[in-house]
DNA sequence: GGCCAACCCGTACACATGTACTAGTTGCCA
DNA sequence: TGGCAACTAGTACATGTGTACGGGTTGGCC
């Protein structure tokens, strides 16, 4: 049995290999910490049993990355494991082809239960356990419209109204609206305030 | 051997108390989550033999609760183990009596190897391993002035000149100096997005 | 069909922000 | 002692930002 594990987090990355050596003893897992690594591995190896994919890493779009990688890998399933936990973004991820949503925030034996649910061909999401600071931001998020997600996202990058518009390809009057709304319903006073906000609970 | 550890941070946690079973097999690893649960520990309990101590995690105001904790526990050894590791926040957190340091992005060996030289009386600081992501970062961050370096963690949290001022108790006018000062040195072009910068680069 | 939410675009105004100056104080170091 | 870096405070000006309006389209739902 052959486990891909990626995330660029060494400390991180160790602490969920222990679990899978616990979980899956016979298993040989493999860790990458970049996309160069992670491309190589696939290409010159065969298709993993499991692939374990942080989405925010070095040299990885998460959007445009995650679908080619489901199209290469059509049969090993993929379980995502991040830091952020908003709907949208998780949603977004099983409909595109994701057998699996695991928050970093999990407790290790409700991320024991996931691994195995998904290795018996069930499509599982587990949320992070016990007193959640980031569940009240989730749940203000989650009231965004996707437009404002989608500006509130680059606020959080620090761009500017009229950067965000040519990004979206709209008129920067109306990116200010998104951002007044946004505003209003996050209940928060500032751009840059928000962009703070935003970069701490992982939106980036 | 009674040894605390102390993150906000589940997984992470777990990855470094499999490390420290292994380092030290007869050792007790208590974790701990948030700053109740640690003062309940330190207050009920003996002293530990080793502190892990992470800088950023519910109730914990790094500059105030570390020097109070570092006179509570006059002889246990503490380790900090941080996401950030900006020269400015070592070399305060070295002075104030932390026997070491070591950041999250460090590979595990290296972990393992400073927690054995700290235990046997040695001081030792270590930064992350291999192509570090936020060390040019850093570089740019510690070539702030202490003032500038002040502000940016006030602008981090999404704070207008005006709430700046009233905080550091001087003229909006000043905030303002060191604000434009900071983002030419940084090589950045707006509040926002050093706001979004310093939170990604755990300045908060 | 009417209703509504979400999206789009614009104007007008108040205020925040960033830069470019001038200028005084402190403290350190050669 | 002179020089320098850092911190302080202010003015003036251009630009960005946030809000309050008005008004438009689309698509879904009763």
């Amino acid at each position: 049995m052959q486990i891909v594990l990626v995330d660029d987090h060494p400390v991180f990355r160790s602490g969920i290999a222990v679990l899978l050596n616990h979980l899956f003893p016979t298993a040989h897992v493999e860790e990458v910490g970049d996309k160069a690594n992670l491309d190589r591995l696939l290409i010159d190896g065969p298709p993993p049993d499991l692939l374990l994919l942080d989405l925010l890493f070095p040299g990885f779009e998460a959007d445009a990355d995650f679908t080619s990688l489901r199209k290469s890998l059509a049969v090993t399933p993929i379980i995502v494991v991040s830091m952020v936990h908003d709907v949208t973004t998780i949603d977004r991820l099983m409909t595109q082809g994701a057998n699996g949503f695991v928050s970093k925030g999990a407790r290790p034996e409700e991320m024991s239960a996931a691994f195995l649910s998904v290795m018996d061909g069930d499509t599982v999401c587990v949320y992070p356990s016990g007193p959640v600071l980031t569940a009240p931001a989730d749940e203000a998020v989650s009231s965004l419209t996707p437009r404002q997600l989608d500006v509130l996202r680059h606020v959080a990058r620090g761009l500017s109204n009229k950067e965000i518009a040519r990004e979206l390809d709209i008129s920067p009057y109306t990116v200010r609206i998104h951002v007044s709304a946004l505003l209003r319903t996050l209940g928060i006073a500032s751009r840059s305030a928000a962009a703070s906000f935003a970069a701490s609970n992982g939106l980036l």
